[in-house]
DNA sequence: TATATATATATCGTTTTGATATATCTATTT
DNA sequence: AAATAGATATATCAAAACGATATATATATA
């Protein structure tokens, strides 16, 4: 494992459960995890090449009857403690890029119809992901009873409840900036 | 400009108000726009050298009365009407890295006291970061009349109101752990 | 059968990050 | 007056992330 690399830790969460190809990790990384954290194939392949050189996860050969060979990355018990080890870490970097406020915040450089588009457009994104998160969340509210779906669920929760000030507050800026003369 | 630089953009953005120098434009980034985006001098410094020599931008010799000499930019007509064009166009991306959220995610790899103590930490210094903007809220409230003022305290209460929107649920989330066994 | 889509690994150029080096100016302390 | 700490100012570098593309096989569909 990196020094500072993130995706390092993303990779042993995911592995920590089951075996998975790099197809598989970036697959995951796409569903529900997309909301919190990216990964691509640019970062996800080096990662597990130098933390199968260094111990972290190994290598184990798919049972393909024939068909093309996938490599399959499980991890090994030097892995998981640095899993844990960074779990137990108290701080934790949220690094938010929100270009919709640059472009809010930079508005006075053009008229305020410019500015509405802006938040029309934001808003009708945060619509749609937040009807992929309610999704999510009655999925897993039927199957709380196993405890990693709490987790799951709580990360669920908070991609609502942020969404859904979102939209309040597209509400309001749209109000605002409505009044608001030029 | 280059073409996938957003840090161009942030730039140009700071330099259609006044000119600037590249640390004047590290401070103003690591003011209220560091809630919604970051600069480094890694990238500031070689994105100017980058506009000035394709003419985005321009030096100006700051006057120094005999001081040491510091470079102040300033925005150029071509500069202008990238920022315009930027600000334009409808697409606006959103990269949210929550550490915090891809910890609690992989909870399940510890005992639940780690899980709390990662929403403990993030819940504080939402608490500390929201002083702040409500600090800048005060401010701007009492200049909304200037145009651009407003566009400042919609970012400003984007914050407040994700921000507000996390306490609620660290508040829920602390709870439901607290009910779960293990 | 043709073809579009999904699976799977890998690499590359560009951009960002975070730290560090260097030097000057200004305010404070001794 | 001298020492020093902190702010100002520019610049660079290694490491990491991003986004696109190349390559090839497998599978579903028209």
């Amino acid at each position: 494992m990196a020094k500072d690399r993130k995706i390092d830790l993303v990779i042993l969460g995911l592995l920590f459960h089951e075996d998975l190809t790099g197809y598989d990790i970036k697959k995951r990384i796409d569903g529900a995890i997309s909301f919190f954290w990216k990964g691509s194939f640019g970062n996800i392949y080096p990662s597990l090449s130098d933390m199968e050189k260094n111990g972290f996860v190994e290598k184990r050969r798919a049972e393909t009857k024939g068909r093309r060979e996938k490599i399959l990355y499980h991890i090994t018990e030097k892995g998981s403690d640095a899993l844990k080890e960074w779990l137990n870490t108290e701080q934790a970097a949220n690094d938010l890029k929100y270009e919709t406020l640059l472009k809010l915040y930079f508005g006075g450089a053009e008229d305020k119809s410019t500015a509405l588009e802006n938040i029309r457009y934001f808003e009708e994104r945060v619509k749609a992901d937040l009807a992929v998160l309610k999704g999510y969340r009655e999925s897993l509210e039927k199957v709380l009873d196993r405890q990693d779906h709490v987790y799951y669920y709580l990360t669920v929760t908070f991609g609502i409840d942020t969404y859904e000030a979102y939209l309040k507050w597209c509400g309001k800026a749209k109000k605002m900036l409505g009044g608001m003369k030029g």
